[in-house]
Formats: C-alpha cells, structure tokens, sequence
DNA sequence: TTCGAAATATCGTTTATCCGACATATCGCA
DNA sequence: TGCGATATGTCGGATAAACGATATTTCGAA
C-alpha cells in the first residue's frame, strides 16, 4: 500500500498552491513574486523552496495537480480510443482551454506553452495506456509513437480550432474525422 | 512589542476549533470525542494535547476566543457605563445567546455554565476597566465590587429575560431601570 | 551607468507537528 | 460482572515548517 503523506505537506502545499491560483487572477505570471506567494500563503520562504525549485516549478506543478485535474479526469473516462472518444476529448481540451482563458486571461499567455507540455503528455500516456490494452498483439513502441502522433494531432487541432472564429464545433469535428477514422481504421485493417 | 505567534500554531489551532464548533452543531457535546476533532481537522492527537488541556479547555477557549467574539466586541465599543449603555449591554448580550442556543442547539446545555463564566468575568474586567475612568477618584477594590455587581446582575436578567416568554425586550429594560439609575445616580451623587 | 532597495536562494538552528507505541480508562454488549 | 473494542493521554524520535542571517541577483530610479 502506498504510503501516506504528511498532512503538513497537503497542507503547505495546498496554501501555496492556492495562492499562486488567486494571484493568477489579479497579476500577470510574470509580475508575481515569490515573496507574494509566500505572503499570500502564509508560508514560509525557506518552506516553499522546500516544495518547489522554483516559481516555474510552482505553475507546472499547480497546472498538473489542480488546474488541469478535472480535464484529466475527463479524458481518462473513456478508457478506449475511437471516433467517438477522440471526439468527446477533443471536446473536453476546446472547453478547458476556453474556461483556463477565461479565468486566468492576463498569465494564461505565459501559462499556454506549460500547459501544452503538460496536457500532450498526459494525452500520451492516457493514449498509450489504452492502445496497448485494444491492440494487445502489436509492438508497444509502435502503439506508443501512434499514441503521440494521436495526442499532438489533437492538441494541434484543438488550438487552430481556438483561432478560428468562423466555425462550429461540429463542422470542425466534421473536418477532422476523416483523418481520425482513417487512423483508426488502418490500425483496424492491420489486425485483420 | 509584542512577540509574533509561529503561523503553525495560529493554523493548527484555527484548525481545532473549526473542527469542534463544526462538530457542535451537528452533535452534543458529551458526545463528541478527541477522536472525532482531530480527525475533522487533519491535526495529530498528541497535536491536540500539545495545544489543550483536554475537551473541557478547548470549550472553554474556543468560547471565548472564537464565539463570543462578536459579541465581547460589541460591549467593548460602549467605553462607559451609564444608562443607555447598559441598556445596549442588555440587548447583545440576549441577542448573542439566541444566536448560539439556535446555532448549536444540542450542545448549548453542555456551553451554558462556561459561557456564563467566562461572560460575567469578561464583563466584569471591562465593567471594572471603566468604573476605573469613570470614576478615578474611587477606590479601586469598591469599584471592582460595583463591577462584579453589575455584571452579575446584568447576566442575570438576560438569563431571567430569555426564560420569560410574555414580555418584550423593552417592557424587560423598563423594569430593571430603577435598579440601575439608583445604582448609578448613588455614585454620581457619592462623588458630590 | 550607478546605486540603493527589494527579491531570491540557501543555510543552520529551533519549534511545531507527525507517527507509532504503550499504558490506562471508558464504553457497550452479552 | 466480565470482556473486547475504542478512546484517552503521553512519550520519544522523526519530519516539516519557521526564523533570522547571509550572499547574490534583479529591479527601478536618478
């Protein structure tokens, strides 16, 4: 069983963690101070270094355990890749980013290339995770690297998406599916 | 100036308290255990003891330090003792025993004696504090009696008031006003 | 460009809090 | 009344968090 963790360091964590969240609201990333946080948090200098490298250690992690949990846990629902999956979660990384936008509009600029990072590797790992459990027969580098063309293709997808200001979701979905199913169906055809 | 407290300290015991008055209202006081109030609060029995005495110090500060706050303010901001505010002393004082009889209906039984004991002291020393102002040419020890006096009886008629449920808070003050001019007007007149 | 102020990053020491263990007390049920 | 389960209260050792100090870096204004 794995073991569990000190309080204290849900604690600390969490108050620092919950600041930098609340200063991301009123200052833009690069204007905030570990010294703000630390205030803010209550927290000690000393104790924060303790727990994060530094301020960029800081919005990693925050982004990863906080900000991106709901999206994460999302995704991780569907337990298996296809059309109508792939749909759903492009769905789910279009809301995110809208909300993530929308929330933290003067940092999510800085937060953007962090986020991107981030999300495709989860994206791959959760892909990756799945495809080795539908195509149990094939190599597992092979399913790892369709794994990451899966999950930039999507993410990349979901980006341009958010550019453009002339299009529905669904006529969006619409344009990709073609290069989804055909994905998909060669995996498919492979099996045969 | 005064020594700054460790903000581990202010946390931990925020974190009782919380705990315990969330608890109060949801179970009676006998009933809850050191068990229950640390698990609600995350915070390590040997923690707890670090802090109080045992169940009975944590009432008995958690009432005095947390909830009657509001009310200990509000008597503070009178300064003097006179008529009008001895009248406006009355009223917080039913007025915050409704509110904790109806917030922690269960438990209030179980509060009642240390409220009471800790109020008429509180009372007493800002009764004392004043009467010492007021009227600096008194002997200290007479005036800390008027002041036991005062708060006794003031509490008492709260109580009294709240046991009675035929007569209006104004009809109440109308009738113990004799009893507190003469109390104060045979000052006034000792001092001619 | 210079300079003082402010922030950063780190260190050694102290304090608060945690953990597991233990002895004792209390509770609830048969 | 007896007994097993649960709660209490305390202890020693370990860990997390605080404090104050320090050297260095960065910032902003003159």
């Amino acid at each position: 069983m794995e073991k569990t963790i000190d309080p204290r360091v849900i604690r600390t964590r969490k108050l620092i963690m919950d600041a930098f969240i609340d200063l991301s609201t009123k200052k833009e990333f690069k204007e905030i101070t570990i010294k703000d946080i630390t205030q803010a948090a209550t927290v000690n200098r000393a104790t924060f270094y303790y727990h994060f490298e530094d301020k960029y250690d800081l919005l990693k992690k925050v982004l990863s355990e906080d900000v991106m949990c709901k999206v994460i846990s999302e995704v991780s629902m569907h337990e298996m890749l296809n059309e109508e999956t792939v749909q759903s979660i492009f769905k789910s990384l279009i809301q995110f980013q809208s909300a993530i936008a929308n929330q933290c509009r003067r940092s999510y600029e800085a937060f953007m290339p962090t986020i991107e990072t981030i999300l495709k590797q989860e994206l791959q790992n959760i892909f990756t995770e799945w495809l080795i459990k539908q195509w149990s027969e094939h190599a597992v580098e092979e399913l790892r690297v369709g794994a990451i063309m899966m999950s930039w293709a999507l993410y990349g997808a979901a980006m341009h998406y958010l550019q453009t200001n002339d299009m529905s979701q669904e006529d969006y979905i619409q344009k990709m599916m073609p290069f989804i199913s055909n994905g998909l169906k060669f995996r498919q055809e492979w099996m045969k």
